[in-house]
DNA sequence: TATTGTTATACTCTATAACTATA
DNA sequence: TATAGTTATAGAGTATAACAATA
């Protein structure tokens, strides 16, 4: 499982990167697994919350659009919306100049029950974060959401 | 979404905090899609991968230890193992004193997979960290996962 | 032709419930 | 009674393929 000779040009990723790489496959696994756990009763599943969650941090998007940036297919996510719609956590609006598009948008009900998910469901990640870690630690692991984000959402 | 008043005794997971755990979470989900992704063609699905890595790096162990290891209940474990077994990548033999007990190991020809599937799978996210963080933001980042991989594995 | 969106279908992953065999 | 494991079934999430409407 060892590296025998290190390429001396190639940045080769050294064992360690390699081990941290393995860990984030693991830890992202987990961390899934609980955040479904977390969403029991809640009749937002985890996909609506995050598309909830999109329309509340960027604004009205189309079905394509939010599919490219949550980086499912647009048929996923038309899913997704189909069903909050339904439930009239967002709304759609035609675009003004292209028929084909519809704006979607949340309702004020999905503001209302987006703040209650985010209670639920991230609470207790933000619990974890403040009761078992010290203040450096959070500083570390806040910085490197803001890294990992950043590569998450790279091509 | 600002604290208004901080309660001077409960920890009151900050408004940091609590951007830290929606960017985890939303991270959470774009890394599950990309690493399904990457296992395209492969023939080894993420949560046996998940098992084969855990049966090399900690060795022999029963669906129920793997289960709870991986925090999946003991059926969905069952499920996966058979899979693995089916395609020759791991074997059971019987407990020596239970016999309600089976050991799963790797077979050799899981230890090969396991390595390739490593490479597949894992190559983007080390290459990231490798390409796109400097030194210090490698250390960060190897930092908070080694944090966040106490944390998902506590109660 | 290209783009937006929908419908139909299938697979992975996980869960709950009910069971058998063994301790 | 308790534990290890299996079988049956269901739901969430996503994918591909094929299509309709519009640009």
């Amino acid at each position: 499982m060892k590296d025998r000779e290190q390429p001396p040009a190639a940045p080769a990723p050294s064992a360690e990167l390699a081990e941290a790489a393995a860990r984030l496959r693991v830890l992202t696994g987990q961390l899934m697994r609980r955040l479904r756990a977390a969403s029991e009763g809640t009749d937002v599943t985890l996909s609506q919350a995050s598309a909830l969650s999109r329309l509340d941090r960027e604004g009205p998007a189309t079905t394509v659009a939010l599919a490219r940036a949550e980086r499912v297919r647009p048929q996923s996510m038309g899913a997704t919306l189909a069903a909050l719609e339904e439930a009239g956590l967002v709304e759609r609006t035609p675009h003004p100049s292209d028929r084909r598009q519809a704006i979607m948008s949340l309702t004020e009900q999905g503001r209302l029950r987006l703040a209650e998910v985010r209670r639920e469901r991230e609470g207790w990640i933000a619990g974890a974060l403040a009761e078992r870690l010290d203040e450096r630690e959070q500083a570390v692991v806040v910085e490197a959401l803001g890294l990992l984000a950043r590569l998450a959402e790279e091509d």
